[in-house]
DNA sequence: AATATTCTCGCAATCGTTTGTAATTTTTTT
DNA sequence: AAAAAAATTACAAACGATTGCGAGAATATT
């Protein structure tokens, strides 16, 4: 069956569309009678708005893109529902696509956004996306790029982002005070900002606070990387007391060469993680963590990017500030 | 700065618009000559079709609906995940919205697929859905719909789902052979057919072919509650010999309990569980499961949709093989 | 050389809305 | 009652792309 449209509201009406149109969006220019009759019309005949119609005429699309390395992702997933949500309360859809981490589909995927005329963008970048022109094309188009999480390093652009130096030093701080000294710290792609930005907060503080104390520095590129190098780690004659890990994949691959190892937490060692809480709760005892939120980072996105679209863009970077939540893994 | 339009381009040529959208398309009507220019111009001015308009024009949206209960939800994300990477394979963009279980939103959502002129819908119901009106509104539209995972009762309609009686049974299968007899079962919320159909499938399997097992049966709304339950069960002068957990959520409080008391798995203890694998990875020794993969009921439901655009629809309930994981928990 | 055939390309309608402006009707004013 | 003002509705041009049809130019046929 084909679809509604005004043309038929109107035929059956004997009254041009454009009335119907007003009618609809209760202009001031048409009598309350006419007015009620379209509206009860439409309600029969299940009148719904062409949305490509409706963009195409108003350039406004409603459309919010939304790119994330993938969607199977314990952070991620909170960051888009939470940006989900906000979407849908305030009148917008969200088109959601994947890069896989692939500079290559990444591209791809922004010029799917653009085909689709999205009003803004949210991205988070891959690790290896080096070339920002599709991103500056955008900003040509006037489409307000919102970036988060991991973001690229340029000035000048709207960020949003976990407080990376501060979730570092917060665990810097814990693992200071709970008198360890021999730390393993084990941190993602090195070539990231975000991991950058942890590593030196952590061993600033760890040098400025925790005298005495050594780091074991490993970069892991995955869960599997971090298990390896904590079982090797934990089979040295000097063995760490504590094991720090920047975010809830690594934890994964720590915790399994824990596990193998048997080694008691937090009697024989102590652990703490940077974590949106999902993960650190699946042990027992409960793994320590800084609390970094997707959800509000996607909240704060969202606010960001509506920013954007009503006025003039605060190109800023905004935070999403951590607390320590203790499990007894320290 | 505005897009390229093909006006644009044919100005700045000298020729006329079809010509233009002829050329870019390779019609055999243009001459080579300008179809190359065509080409080259389009590419300096960055030309990307406005999709809104190619739509409206063609009424083939090239828009997928994709309705889940929630985005963070370890089963769905990988639904979601799979059914993104398919279809931005085939061309197709995604909208993603959440119903949040609850019906009315579900109906705002449909509303707004409408609006959209989704080509197909992929929707998993909420636990209260009882109206399908919005449901066969959309088939009214000619707009397929195939219902994933938790799917309404009626016949006549596209669905896909995870083959719940199978996977219970080999559950219980894999239980009688590692020749377990006292067995400790968690079952999620009675009133949830899936929590029924398994509980059916794996009491008849039981009783039928491990003569003498008895089984602790335990319904437990979630996490927390299988965690006191087994934990409960733990302490008992009769201890099972081995855990069953109809989902990842019981299992990952059965797991604390379980860790609390100090119980080593398997020796000690067996587990098994249902789930979609993720969770059973980041246990020391990894956990058995019965597999029940979003990522294939995605990769299911996708090509069910495909057959339903491109021809007669197969209308019809279709499966995903569940099969067992060796984890070393069992 | 005249006609037929094939190549190229442009015209114009269309998809379903929105919206400025003009036209018509009704009401008010004098 | 005639003119002015206000209220109501219709007309038509966009938005950007697609596509059937026809026109003109180039080539082929006799």
């Amino acid at each position: 069956m084909q679809n509604t449209t005004l043309k038929k509201i109107a035929e059956t009406m004997g009254c041009s569309i454009s009335t119907v149109s007003r009618a609809l969006k209760h202009h001031p220019d048409i009598s309350v009678k006419t007015r009620e009759k379209v509206l009860e019309l439409a309600a029969i005949l299940d009148y719904e708005p062409n949305a490509f119609a409706v963009h195409l005429r108003t350039k406004h699309s409603k459309l919010i893109g939304l790119l994330v390395p993938a969607i199977s992702n314990h952070f991620y997933e909170s960051f888009i529902s939470s940006v989900e949500e906000e979407s849908r309360k305030n009148g917008y859809s969200l088109m959601i696509l994947q890069s896989a981490n692939d500079p290559d589909i990444e591209s791809d995927n922004l010029r799917l956004f653009r085909q689709n005329r999205v009003t803004g963008l949210f991205a988070c970048i891959t690790a290896d996306t080096t070339d920002l022109r599709h991103y500056n094309k955008m900003k040509e188009l006037d489409i307000p790029v919102v970036f988060f999480d991991k973001v690229p390093e340029e000035k000048g652009l709207n960020k949003v982002c976990l407080a990376d130096e501060r979730a570092a030093f917060i665990a810097a701080e814990a693992i200071t005070q709970a008198k360890k000294t021999k730390i393993l710290a084990l941190f993602g792609d090195p070539k990231l900002s975000i991991t950058q930005k942890r590593r030196d907060a952590f061993e600033r503080y760890i040098h400025k606070n925790n005298k005495g104390a050594s780091i074991d520095l490993v970069f892991a590129k995955n869960s599997a990387e971090a298990e390896t190098d904590t079982y090797k780690a934990l089979e040295k004659t000097k063995k760490p007391d504590v094991v720090f890990c920047m975010s809830d994949e690594l934890l994964l691959g720590a915790m399994k060469a824990i596990r193998q190892k048997q080694i008691n937490i937090p009697r024989e060692l102590g652990i703490i993680t940077i974590s949106n809480g999902f993960i650190p709760s699946l042990y027992y005892p409960e793994i320590t963590y800084v609390e970094t939120s997707g959800y509000k980072l996607g909240k704060l996105a969202f606010t960001q990017l509506m920013a954007c679209l009503s006025g003039q863009p605060p190109l800023q970077e905004l935070f999403v500030e951590s607390s320590l939540v203790e499990g007894g893994s320290l």
